[in-house]
DNA sequence: GTACTAAGTCGTAAAAATTACGATTAATGG
DNA sequence: CCATTAATCGTAATTTTTACGACTTAGTAC
């Protein structure tokens, strides 16, 4: 039963979220829940914008505002991550354990992926010179599966 | 004498890029030889705002209409490369040649290095599998050298 | 050189994305 | 339950990017 595997996944992340908003010393607002909540469910590292959209189903009064502090005070406490893209727009996940990502250049979708090998490897001593280095991430440029799927026909 | 070569270097590109307008069909106007001079001599990787201030003293009349402009039609014809970036504006580069990115968290300074071991490796096949790769690159995110320095202090 | 034509530029303004502000509301610790 | 203080809302300002029509210029052919 994958759909109530899932389920208890999310149940997980919101509680180990809940648990490190204490530790920051943020509070449990339901705005602040709701929007960690969609992002976590979200495989589509959504924009501020579309997050918007989303929550205000559920949140008819939500304001912008809340969900650009919000994403942020997230970013700076490390409890998600702001994606690097090359759009305009900002874009976020809440999937926190090591990935990488590929861009597709037509629909703009960003898919995670691991690779262990590349982990694993250090950095050259001439690069790791350069400085103090937190992370390390590769990031693909090409055409996702789909869009190629789509050209065939 | 580096700046006599640094000048040869940047005649060279120069010649390099109005060769390439002309492939690509694009006129060689004024401004569109002095904003890619501009980025050419930049190793900062500037934004489109601080080369519309840089280039404001060489040409007072150019507007940011034809910055924007500019450096969206270079970057189609892949003369130039927009940076990823987690920053609200767009960075820029004329660096065409692989190499990949450092990125100072302090400063949001972007360093430039090469790391051939890594150019050379192939994708792992699940990954290569995701769809057709164009591009791979690393990004990493720390603390540049020159910050370390001054926190010492 | 002159004239033609399409591309490019300018000045300005609109659109899109993000951030800010004061009044109000809600969460937390006691 | 109360007080304190962070967080939110509604709205508006700011910042970043893109668009529009009039005008200018580069490239080309004569």
């Amino acid at each position: 039963m994958p759909h109530i595997k899932k389920t208890k996944n999310l149940q997980k992340k919101m509680s180990a979220f809940e648990q490190a908003c204490r530790a920051a010393g943020l509070k449990l607002t339901h705005q602040r829940l709701e929007i960690y909540r969609e992002l976590a469910m979200s495989s589509d590292h959504p924009s501020a914008e579309s997050l918007y959209k989303r929550l205000k189903k559920k949140l008819p009064t939500i304001s912008q505002d809340t969900i650009y502090r919000t994403l942020s005070t997230l970013e700076e406490k490390k409890l998600i991550k702001k994606v690097q893209t090359v759009d305009s727009q900002a874009r976020f996940e809440a999937q926190m354990t090591q990935h990488h990502h590929l861009i597709c250049d037509k629909c703009k979708q960003i898919i995670n992926f691991q690779w262990k090998g590349f982990d694993d490897v250090s950095l050259p001593e001439e690069v790791a010179q350069l400085g103090q280095i937190h992370n390390k991430n590769v990031i693909l440029l090409g055409i996702c599966r789909e869009c190629l799927e789509k050209q065939k026909k």
